[in-house]
DNA sequence: GTGACCACCTGGCCGC
DNA sequence: TGCGGCCAGGTGGTCA
């Protein structure tokens, strides 16, 4: 599944291959993939702008074209593809880009979970879904103090809140769990109970976590892997993710694997009370 | 405003 | 071998 790491690996591939190439036709068979305009009007819109940059905010991939952002949340399954016009369209491909160089980008996502925005630039940051966004784990304006503020309302588990994009963008699950590992925090403590201290933890954990699942090219869970076919290597690095039964590499204690806010979440009930 | 729950969706896995 | 049921998970919507 990506998250920010994976997301961040898709978007630099894409780049080196997308910039200054325009877009000459569309095909949308999966017209709820779409959340904004409307599948017609989206297909309308964006035939004849041409790819400027790709950039990242949070999960979320954002083409930069002519007069539009095109934004890309590939959720669980999501994946990018590069085929010639004329190959066959595979199963579970359900949106192709068509270039001028007779290349294809096709979007592919076996659950079709992934949502796509075409929004007009002036209003990038006005509207959903960045308008709702929270800060990026490298933002200068990240402390203790943001944390704290955020969460002093909240009774809900620690883990939900790292899930939750309009606080920090960018931790899914899999890193939600490693980070409050590194941190020695319990998943299921209650968000407006941590310390100051504590939050400076997961903040410079989130960080070291994230920095070093970028450099190993993500995370590979199931069906992952980069626009390029690339598989992530991070999952040698996860200490306690999908690791039940295994045995902690601090203490030895054997790692649980629980439910918070109905996700999978493994703790080491020792070294995480 | 907050938190719990559900829907979206399909493939993989497990038990029978 | 085949079938049914459960699980995985990010996000948005609904309801209490």
């Amino acid at each position: 599944m990506p998250e920010l790491p994976e997301v961040e690996t898709i978007k630099e591939t894409l780049k080196q291959k997308l910039v200054n190439h325009k877009i000459v036709g569309i095909s949308v068979r999966y017209p709820n993939l779409i959340e904004y305009p409307n599948s017609h009007d989206f297909e309308k819109e964006i035939v004849g702008e041409t790819i400027h940059d790709l950039s990242r905010r949070g999960k979320w991939i954002l083409f930069e074209l002519d007069h539009y952002y095109l934004l890309s949340h590939l959720r669980m399954e999501g994946r990018y593809l590069f085929r010639r016009s004329n190959d066959p369209i595979q199963k579970h491909e359900h949106i192709s880009f068509l270039l001028e160089n007779g290349e294809e980008l096709r979007y592919k996502d076996t659950r079709k979970f992934g949502r796509m925005h075409l929004i007009a630039k002036e209003n990038l940051y006005q509207q959903k879904p960045l308008s709702e966004l929270g800060l990026e784990p490298w933002d200068k304006e990240l402390n203790a103090k943001y944390l704290k503020t955020k969460l002093k309302t909240k009774s809900i588990p620690i883990k939900t809140s790292l899930l939750d994009q309009s606080i920090i963008t960018g931790i899914g699950n899999i890193y939600a769990n490693e980070i409050l590992f590194l941190g020695k925090i319990n998943p299921m403590k209650s968000s407006n109970q941590l310390t100051l201290k504590q939050l400076d933890t997961i903040i410079c954990n989130t960080k070291k976590v994230l920095e070093n699942a970028i450099a190993q090219g993500g995370t590979t869970i199931r069906s992952y892997e980069s626009s390029e076919g690339v598989h992530g290597r991070f999952q040698q690095n996860l200490y306690v993710h999908g690791k039940q039964g295994e045995f902690c590499s601090i203490c030895g204690t054997e790692i649980i694997k629980t439910t918070v806010g109905g996700r999978g979440t493994y703790y080491c009930p020792k070294c995480q009370k």
